[in-house]
Order: structure tokens, then C-alpha cells, then sequence
DNA sequence: TAATACAGTACCATTTTAGTCCTGTTTATG
DNA sequence: CATAAACAGGACTAAAATGGTACTGTATTA
């Protein structure tokens, strides 16, 4: 299904809670009652998104979490990096050595195109346009454009090449 | 990780190996061969793809799979959608209705904006263009630019925003 | 010193994935 | 028409990943 696990999932949502809020600073329990997640498991994501730097957190009474930079500058890639790892759509993407069929596989420096692609695409999402309105992110040319532009590949019309809904 | 299934990474050697053939017909234990993927892990991924009639089969002597179309006409997302189902970076991209946040959830549109994103991405690309020299899809302007072009969305400055390597 | 809130880790249940095997069915061929 | 080659369709198991929770510890404020 090529998906985000459901903890990024939730991380992408508590962040943008706090994006949208104009407080600074938020307790596990005020966005586990924001976002309908359990307390336990809010909490376990901001933990985590607290060792890469993408929230800071102090302890105590008034104690709590907040974003550690503007949503503008927090790309989708950091806060999937951040809770999963680097981002490989195959083995080879990221551990490049381990893999068997290495030697005679020809197809692997192509998946690390491909990987960088998507890389583009969702390093070039910031938490701000998350949670702007959908048309702002439609209209953003790099995303969305599919150009028919000349080039030397062979190319798959779009048209009738899926059927996904 | 952000990553295909190990089955699907299969899929996609084996049928790299029979567009880089100029044979019309092979067995699951030639392209086991040819490979270094097991007999009966090279039968289960042609079984799929042949239900999703990327491959055609036929039986008894003389028997095998040839692929249903030109190299040129079969996308990457087609074979991860056979193998994987329809892609859905995030649950609410394929199942809609089931999410418990539904409603309270504010960033949902916006996902599904990104994941068309990527499964326009994985679109453009060709199984042609996956046995082809890298340098040849790394020129595909479509897949690799990345545009600084005027818009009203906020954006994240790739280069600042990523450390992946 | 007591209460609040995060830190770190461990744990377990569930689900998913990978890989194999077995029992059909189809087809070419001698 | 018998046999062997090859795919079809499940079933099954082991391993791995994931999700969710709990527990103990530490920092901070009042």
C-alpha cells in the first residue's frame, strides 16, 4: 500500500494541531484531547519527535511541548524521517550493502531516482501548507504538474496507464 | 521507511528481467535463475501479477509468462498496485470512511493531495524506464525538477530541510 | 515536599509479511 | 492416452513489524 505507519500518521496530526493553535505550548493531555489519540500514545510520538528536534519539551508544572521552528520550515520528509527513518521505498535505497541480489540487479540506481523524487515531493511539503486549505497545496506547480514535456524516455500516458480511484 | 513490500521489490526484478530479454516466454524457474530469487517466491509474484494481467500465463509444456504489454505501456504504479493494492500513503487515502479522527481531522484533503502527487510520480515512470541507464531517467524533467516558481503556498527550502543522504 | 509533566524503556498482543508446500488443472508430445 | 511440464489456488507457519500500554525515573514549579 506504500503507507506511512500509523504513528506518523498521528505525528502529522498533533503537529498540525500545534501549528494551528496560536498557543505556545502544549501538554501530551491537551492534544490527546485535541486530536482524539490516546494520552499514552501522544505522548509516544512526541518523545519521539522531541530526539530529532522537531518539538522541545520542558518538564514540570507548565511544562509541556512546542514546536521548535515555524511550520514553514518544517518539511512532511523531516516529520517522516523523524518518526520512521530515512525514507526508502526499497532495501537498497538505505542500506545499499545487505542486499542479495546486489551484482546482478540493474534496476537499483533507478529506484534511488525514483526515491529522490519523492523525496522532492514531500520535502517540498511544509507542516504550514498541511494545514492550509487543500486548494493552496493543489495549486503549488511542483506537486501537482505533469508536464508532457520532450525527452529522450519512453513514457507512460498517465491516462490509461491507472485505474486507481 | 516509505517502503514497498519485499514481494513487490521481487515483482519489479523479475519483470525488469523479462523486458530486458528479447525471449517472448519464460518460466518461473528460469526467472528464478536468472534472479537469484526462489522457485516458489517467483511463482507467488507471477501468480499476482497475472491476476492484475500485467503478465500473461499459459500452461502445460512449453508453458510460462510473457508480459501483456510493451515495456513502455506498463507505469510502477500499476505493478505496485498489483501487488500491493491501490497506493494510499496514508490510511484515509484509500478507506476514507473508517478513521476515527474522521471529521476532526483537518489535514486529510491534504493528504490526499500528496499522495496523488506520488502516484503521479510513480505513474510517469515505465518499466522501460526502469531497464534503461539511470542517467536517462534522471533527465525525465518531470520527475527530478524541482521548481522555485512564484506561488502563494508557504515552502520549505529543500536545502535546509533535509539531511538525508 | 508534593504535584505535574516529560524521559526512557520494556513489554505484550496483534497484525503483517515472507516463504514454502500441497493438491489441483491444463497442455504438449511421444 | 499416458506422462511430464508448468501454472492455479489455497493453506500454513515462522518471523518480523507495529501499535498500544505500563512502569519507573527525573526535572520543575509552587
Amino acid at each position: 500500500m506504500l503507507r506511512i505507519s500509523k504513528l506518523t500518521d498521528y505525528s502529522t496530526v498533533i503537529l498540525s494541531e500545534m501549528a494551528r493553535q496560536k498557543s505556545q505550548s502544549f501538554t501530551s493531555s491537551e492534544l490527546a484531547l485535541a486530536t482524539s489519540i490516546s494520552q499514552p500514545t501522544v505522548s509516544k510520538v512526541l518523545k519521539l519527535l522531541g530526539k530529532s528536534s522537531l518539538v522541545i519539551s520542558s518538564r514540570g508544572v507548565n511544562g509541556g511541548y512546542r514546536l521548535a521552528d515555524n511550520p514553514e520550515h518544517l518539511s512532511v520528509a523531516r516529520i517522516i524521517n523523524a518518526m520512521e527513518g530515512p525514507i526508502g521505498i526499497t532495501e537498497c535505497c538505505t542500506t545499499s550493502d545487505t542486499c542479495e541480489q546486489y551484482g546482478q540487479c540493474h534496476i537499483s540506481d533507478n529506484w534511488g531516482v525514483i526515491n529522490r523524487a519523492i523525496e522532492n515531493t514531500l520535502n517540498t511539503i511544509s507542516l504550514a501548507d498541511l494545514v492550509s486549505p487543500a486548494e493552496s497545496l493543489v495549486n503549488m506547480a511542483s506537486i501537482t504538474q505533469q508536464k508532457p514535456e520532450a525527452q529522450t524516455s519512453h513514457r507512460t500516458e498517465s491516462k490509461e496507464s491507472i485505474e486507481l480511484t
